[in-house]
DNA sequence: CTGAAAGCGCTTACAG
DNA sequence: CTGAAAGCGCTTACAG
């Protein structure tokens, strides 16, 4: 030791500015000297904090769930805070484990990326939680994310831009927010351009296979259409694979749209037009806000969207003439 | 309480056979009721163990890391142990931040997926370690991955036994253990095929756009190879799009090879033929590795190596005249 | 099989 | 500005 009491070198660490120079100077050697470093076992129990925030999602290695990580991890890094990664692989009872950690005092707080309401018990009262992407039906839980119902509705509207009018919407999963948001945005988008009775949609999913499934029932039962909107990017492909396995040009022929821009959506051929979601800057909203939450700033009311992009590439084409027209587009 | 004092609770929860059946019952019946759960930050004082293990890696939202991650979280999972995860993103002062959980008692030991050793002083002896995928060129720390040298030396023999004799090979970026060792088992293979002559390689990277960059410099300066073996999926897709949009018909007149196959590998046209890696294997194997060395079983000598295939699918084709003439495989 | 007691390593009122 | 002391909630020899 440096001379001093316990008492003291945890105030040298921790407020440096309330000892003496003289002190804090020879604490610091002493610290420099021996690699000492604070137990954080011993912090956490004395603190009741964990200095770490619980980030549960459904699948890890999904890249669209990783981008958002990477950006709560920026600001986590930055607070200090560590993270847990609770990965509940759709399951609700590892769902309920992971949550524990909340109850343990392993984490302050948690990030819901799985678009699951958490058991209202399993909740400590006063810890922070937040839904990201997914929103949670509740209107007790903060958000951060997309305004997948807006996106929607622009990206619908850009295709009747290009003078499409037999749009076809080809959904997501089935009782997913985002599934449900999206698909009121292309109804929207339908009716305030008169074509209701035009709106039809295909129950798809967010996989390349259900995609290219979707592809099938688009030629059998949708000849009239010139154009598809996608629920994200991976069916997308999937729909125009499928396409043009069967003969079809895209865009030449018929103009699909995707949701998300992933990174692969730039190298796909034809390139994918898409909505750009700012996934890094999700991530980081979301961290900021729990963070102002876990210093018991006020809870922010109602859900943060944030800004997204129609990035036009090339498999979406003007439409020229009424039907399986189109031309590409530079 | 259910009237037994907390040592007892203590024992019941955590080694229920030494109580009496009565008593664990009410101590259970108490929990159940009361929903308590113990304070982890006080089992960790007590015990000296954190339960937790760090995974640190350069990049999160690298869907390749976090393949791994996913077995990696797999085993933990099971075994009750949490994860840390620390993101280095390349950079030496965030690396030592992120190991200071080790020596705060955050952590009870380490997973490397970032290919830097350590340095010695911030891993506190007895702390158990070890690298995955990106070896780490040190005798003392254990690893799991693919053996590169081999998978490289079996796709170029692939490539080699599909009548292709000049060969060249795109390298990773400079400085890394795979490039290292993927560039090695080329040689090996080409040398003992009697093609030393024959042997080339480019400088690339582990981007679609060192790949794209690449092909220019195969157009201008390999006109007489017919094969490209790429260090890792992505370049070997740069490569071929950029053989493309020169008017290279892939693998008509030339094949290309990668190295992972990432899910894309499939999808991408033509469907790519590279070399599988078990990526969620591997993360499990090391975390079952790191989890006995938690447990003081004797620490594994040498690397382990986890198995790896040749997967044959568009873009390589046998070679049916001297040069620049293939031919479609199915 | 169970309880009383010590102690893990911090932090923070409380004095001075 | 600093020290002595209490206490965070567990676990585990030690008795019985």
């Amino acid at each position: 030791m440096a001379g001093v009491s316990t008492a003291t070198v945890s105030r040298a660490l921790q407020s440096p500015n309330i000892v003496s120079e003289k002190t804090r100077n020879a604490v610091f050697d002493a610290v420099a000297e021996t690699g000492y470093s604070v137990n954080t076992a011993a912090q956490m129990l004395r603190r009741n904090r964990a200095g770490t925030v619980l980030v549960i999602l459904p699948d890890i290695a999904n890249p669209f769930f990783s981008k958002i990580l990477s950006g709560i991890e920026e600001v986590a890094t930055q607070a200090n805070l560590t993270i847990l990664i609770g990965n509940t692989n759709g399951e609700d009872e590892r769902f309920a484990n992971i949550l524990e950690n909340l109850r343990n005092g392993r984490a302050d707080g948690a990030l819901l990326l799985n678009g699951r309401a958490p058991p209202a018990d399993l909740v400590p009262d006063g810890v922070p939680i937040l839904s990201i992407s997914e929103r949670i039906d509740s209107n007790t839980i903060p958000h951060v994310g997309t305004d997948n119902v807006k996106a929607a509705y622009d990206a619908t509207t850009h295709l009747l831009s290009m003078g499409h009018r037999s749009i076809v919407h080809v959904t997501g999963p089935q009782g997913n927010s985002l599934t449900k948001d999206r698909c009121g945005g292309y109804f929207a988008a339908m009716i305030d351009a008169g074509l209701e009775d035009e709106a039809a949609t295909i129950a798809g999913g967010f996989t390349f296979q259900d995609g290219k499934r979707v592809a099938e029932i688009l030629l059998a039962e949708h000849q009239s259409s010139t154009a598809a909107f996608c629920a994200n990017d991976e069916s997308a492909m999937g729909v125009i694979r499928g396409l043009q396995e069967a003969g079809v040009n895209v865009p030449g022929e018929f103009s699909v749209m995707g949701f998300d821009d992933v990174p692969f959506a730039a190298i796909f051929q034809p390139e994918l037009t898409t909505v750009h979601q700012a996934r890094n800057l999700i991530g980081k909203r979301a961290m900021e806000t729990l963070l102002a939450m876990l210093e018991n700033s006020p809870a922010p009311t109602g859900p943060a969207f944030l800004v997204h992009d129609i990035v036009t590439r090339q498999s979406t084409a003007q439409l020229l003439e009424p039907q399986l027209t189109g031309r590409r587009i530079e």
